[in-house]
DNA sequence: TTGAAAGCGCTAACAC
DNA sequence: GTGTTAGCGCTTTCAA
C-alpha cells in the first residue's frame, strides 16, 4: 500500500520518480531540491523521470519532516467584500508574499465565536503566525500562544493580551472631523456610528464628544444614532437624524459603509447637511466628500512587517503603532 | 530528540500529551478525535493533560497521515484590492467554508509569470481545487492537473485546457449598453478599455462593434481607447477622447476601475457625455451611473460549488456557466 | 477497551 | 557522488 494520499490522486511520489530515474529516493530529493553533489547526467535523469511521472513536490510533507513550520499566514476581518478590509489584505498580501508567506483569509462577519474557531482552526493549521481584526470581546484565550505564533491585531486592540497592534489614531482623526463641522459654523451635529461594542466607534465617539465639549456644546445625544453596521441600516439612520427637530446641519459617519449609507439618504435632499466621513474610499473625490482619510494598505503593509520580523527572530516587547488621519476637505464638509 | 518542529516551537506533541495522561499515543488519539471505545475515565485523564499542555493537534500531520489531502482551496486574482475580485473572494469563501474549506487567496497583477508560479507553489501546498482567473495566454500547463486537482476559471476563459468556467456574457452586455446609447440618439460614442489581450475586453469590444454596426456605424475606431487597466491611465485616455474634435456625446467604460477613472475626467465638465460602464460598483446609485451589473459574489458562489460538487465525486464533462447581465439605468446613460 | 507497529511523503544524518 | 536509516506528528491496521 504506496502512497495513500497523493498516489491515490494518481500523483507520483518522490519514491516513484526515483524508482523511474533508478536511483535512490536521497538522490532523487537531492536533484529536485537543487542540492548539490550530484552528477548533471543522474540528475538529468532524475528530472526527465520527474517530468515523464507529472511529479510535483509535497510542500506539506517536506515541511512536517523539515521542522520547517508551514509557510503561510492567517488573515482574519470581519468581511473580505468591504474595500477597507481587502485593501488591508492587499497591502499585508504584498509583505508577506516578499517574504515567501502565503495569506490564507477568513471572514468572521463580526462574530465572536466565528473568530475563534477560525483561530483554532488556523493554529491547528500550523500557520505561522495571524493578522486579526478582532470582533471578540476577550482575547485571553490566546494568551498560550505566546512566545509560540506571533499574533498581530488590526484595527482594534486585544482585551486582555499583550500583542503587537496596528492602529489608526480614531479619537483624534474624529475630533478633527467635527471640530472641522464646527469651524464652519455648525452647532447641531449628528452622528451616524458602528456597532457600539466595536472599539473603533467608541473611539470615534470619544473624539465626537471631545470635540462637542471643546466647543462648549453639552446636548448632542439626540443626533447620536449608533449601531449601523450595514448601509441600508446607516441609510435609514440617517433619515431619522434628518427628521429631528430641529434637523442637525451636519454629520459625521464613522466609517466607509455608513457614509455610503448617509449619501443616500442624502441623495434626494435639495439641500442636504454638510458631512465629514471616516474612512476614505473609492471615488469620495468625485462625489466631493470630505473625509478622515487613512490607509488600510499601509496598515496591512505595518502589521506584515511586524510579523516578519517576529518570525525572524524579533523578541522584543510587543508594539503598537498608531497611524495618523488626515482631513481631506472635498466640498461636503464645507457647506 | 523528539517533535522537532512543534517541540521547537514549545508546542506539546500528541505524544507527550499520552505520556502525560499515562495512556498509549492511540488511546489519546482517539479521545482528541472524539472516537468511540475509551472509558469516560480514560478519556477525561487524556483531555486534562491536553489542557494543561496547550495541546493543539497538528492537522497538517494529521492529513498526510490520513490520506485526506489538505481542505484548503487556492483563488488566484489579479488583484485583491479591486473590489470585483474581493467580492468574487468573498462570494467563494461563503460556500467553502459551508463545505469545510478554507480559501487561500494571492494576486497576479495581470502577470502571467506569477500566475504560473502561484499555481506551481498552491498544487505543491496541496490545495485541493483552484479557482483561478487567469492572466496567462496559455493553460496547456496545467493539463497534467485533469483528473487530480479540479480547476475553475473564473471571469475568463481558460485558452487550450477544457476546465470549468464561469464567465459572464460580457459581448451581450456591451452590445446592450451601447445600444442603449445609440437609442438615446447618440452616435459618437467613446470607448475606454482594458488591456487588449484580456478575453472580457475583446468580447466586450466585440459587443461595442456589434450594436455600432447594428447601427451602421463604421467609423468609430477613431474613440476607442484601449489598454487602460488602471484608473489614473483612463482618466488619461477620456481626457484624450474628450480633446477629438467632433469630440463623442457619449462614452462605454468596460469595467469598474476604468469606469471610475473617467468620471474622475468628467467630473469638471460642464456637460459631460453620456456614460454606461460595465460592472456595477459601491455608490453608482449615488453618482447615477448607468451600469451593466453583473455580481461579482455570485460568480464566487458558483465557482466554489462547482469545485465542491467536483470535490464530492462530480465526475461530469466540464462545464461553462455564463451569466446574465442586467442594464441598470440611473441617469449617466439616459442625458 | 487499549496498545504496538507500520507508514503518509519527505528530508537530515551519516555512512559508503 | 550516492545510498541507507531514522523519523516529522499523526492515524491506521491488527493484535491483545
Amino acid at each position: 500500500m504506496d502512497g495513500a494520499r497523493d498516489v491515490a490522486a494518481g500523483r507520483p511520489t518522490l519514491r516513484q520518480v526515483a524508482a523511474e530515474a533508478g536511483v535512490s529516493l536521497k538522490t532523487a530529493s537531492r536533484v529536485l531540491n537543487g542540492h548539490p553533489h550530484v552528477t548533471e547526467a543522474t540528475a538529468a535523469r532524475v528530472r526527465q523521470a520527474a517530468d515523464r511521472l507529472g511529479f510535483r513536490l509535497n510542500r506539506i510533507a517536506r515541511e512536517l519532516r523539515s521542522g520547517a513550520t508551514s509557510t503561510s499566514v492567517g488573515l482574519i476581518i470581519s468581511d473580505l467584500a468591504n474595500p477597507f478590509y481587502s485593501r488591508i489584505a492587499r497591502g499585508a498580501e504584498r509583505v508577506l508574499r516578499a517574504g515567501g508567506l502565503q495569506l490564507v483569509t477568513a471572514s468572521t462577519d463580526e462574530d465572536a465565536e466565528q473568530e475563534r474557531s477560525l483561530v483554532e482552526e488556523l493554529l491547528e493549521r500550523r500557520v505561522r503566525a495571524l493578522l486579526l481584526v478582532p470582533s471578540a470581546a476577550d482575547h485571553g484565550y490566546l494568551a498560550a500562544e505566546r512566545g509560540r505564533t506571533p499574533v498581530v491585531f488590526l484595527d482594534r486592540p486585544p482585551v486582555n493580551l499583550d500583542a503587537d497592534t496596528v492602529l489608526v489614531d480614531n479619537r483624534a482623526g474624529a475630533r478633527a472631523a467635527v471640530a472641522h463641522l464646527l469651524a464652519g459654523g455648525h452647532r447641531r451635529i449628528g452622528l451616524v456610528g458602528d456597532l457600539s461594542r466595536l472599539s473603533t466607534h467608541r473611539e470615534r465617539m470619544a473624539g465626537f464628544a471631545d470635540a462637542m465639549s471643546d466647543a462648549g456644546i453639552t446636548f448632542w445625544q439626540r443626533y447620536v444614532r449608533a449601531d449601523s453596521h450595514d448601509a441600508a441600516t446607516a441609510t435609514r439612520s440617517t433619515a431619522e437624524l434628518l427628521a429631528v427637530d430641529p434637523p442637525p446641519t451636519a454629520l459625521f459617519t464613522t466609517n466607509n459603509v455608513n457614509t455610503a449609507g448617509a449619501l443616500r439618504a442624502l441623495a434626494d435632499r435639495a439641500d442636504p447637511p454638510a458631512l465629514v466621513g471616516f474612512d476614505d474610499f473609492d471615488l469620495a473625490d468625485v462625489l466631493g466628500i470630505t473625509v478622515v482619510g487613512n490607509e488600510p494598505e499601509e496598515m496591512g503593509r505595518i502589521a506584515a512587517e511586524m510579523v516578519v520580523a517576529r518570525l525572524a527572530g524579533d523578541h522584543t516587547p510587543a508594539r503598537t503603532v498608531v497611524l495618523p488621519t488626515k482631513l481631506v476637505p472635498r466640498g461636503s464638509g464645507e457647506r
